[in-house]
DNA sequence: TGATGTATACCGACCAGTGAATATACTCAA
DNA sequence: TTGAGTATATTCACTGGTCGGTATACATCA
């Protein structure tokens, strides 16, 4: 019986990101972060050059398996398509009532990083959106929708959840993303009208 | 001919406000805000009694405002009530073209201190996209769409318009504003449809 | 023995907030 | 009208604490 094998980086960024995730970037220091992960802040610094290294790795871990419930959902919702979009945000708005929930990650790094546009976390957190709004077009496109009505459809539906984002978290109300979730049905629904019309 | 009567909190507050939008509340101290505002840090701290004091009074500064530029880009765009919610949209884009535009100062404060609900700036923030939602609602029911629908889809459009200052931000891309725009006005002749059917 | 990983202890910069003294402007009695 | 007294407004200099990051030495194992 071999020790838990787990890679001293991954337990760091796990627990950076927990802190991250949870505060913010700006909020949690390189102290809290060692603290956290039980570890000497030489440490810490001996796996990764800098406070944004750590954070532009937070990052890049939460990209797949962000996708990944995206599919899930979306599969394992029954009926039309607009139906299975509506799958999508009420399994957000469920998360979001966990009172851990903190909007998205992505999202609240970038408005931190605001003034850095170069910052490997803004390029994570831009190709993470991009994927998700990719992910969207392909699925409309399968679906029967013109490519350009689905990429139309995608960006527009994108803009729905991350706005539900925010407002869900500024309210700490998940009503806005049902609420979210019908416009996006709308939109769906609207556009396999003029597809036919 | 009297000196100008600029009163001096107001000038202080104005001060903080461009850095704090500028660059977010956490990356700006009160050293750099009695800078800007040519003034020691102790007279900042005579006017205010605290940082969150300083943030809280330049979200309330920014309430009135935003709305009445709302509405008057509403009632100057020509057309339906969609073109008109169009307007609106449009002129959002236009701008975030700026290259001084860091998105939306309530948004971006209130994932600043998204651990602190009870902050005075939260408070406010909050205020302001409830009286925007509120505002949207009354034009659309004025425009003879029925309350319940009304309210459904003002909270629409505000989350729209969100997740474009959101993605907007995060791109650098103004057209992001643009589609919210087009969905914006898709979710309002939806709900004409709706009512006359 | 040399590469990898961890610990102790520290640094200079910055940050929110303060103590004590001073300057300015207003009030009111003589 | 003037001068003393008072409230308002501002300055300089400082503090205790935190932050990102590091110099150095010690341990473990191939």
């Amino acid at each position: 019986m071999s020790n838990t094998p787990i890679p001293t980086r991954e337990r760091l960024i796990e627990a950076a990101g927990k802190l991250f995730y949870g505060e913010g970037i700006r909020a949690v220091s390189m102290d809290a972060v060692a603290d956290k992960a039980g570890v000497t802040k030489r440490t810490l610094y001996y796996h990764f050059r800098s406070k944004d290294d750590l954070i532009a790795a937070y990052l890049e871990t939460r990209d797949q398996p962000n996708l990944a419930l995206f599919r899930r959902w979306f599969a394992e919702t029954e009926g039309g398509l607009a139906e299975k979009v509506v799958g999508i945000f009420r399994h957000l708005a469920q998360s979001a009532r966990h009172p851990k929930w903190k909007g998205c990650g992505f999202l609240r790094t970038s408005v931190e990083l605001v003034n850095l546009p170069g910052h490997p976390a803004m390029k994570a957190a831009r190709a993470h959106k991009q994927r998700a709004e990719q992910w969207f077009a392909e699925v409309f496109e399968e679906a029967g929708i013109a490519r350009e009505l689905s990429q139309q459809l995608a960006r527009q539906v994108v803009l729905l959840m991350d706005g539900a984002f925010a407002v869900v978290l500024l309210h700490r109300d998940a009503s806005y993303m049902e609420a979210a979730g019908d416009a996006a049905a709308r939109l769906v629904r609207d556009t396999e009208q003029r597809q036919l019309g």
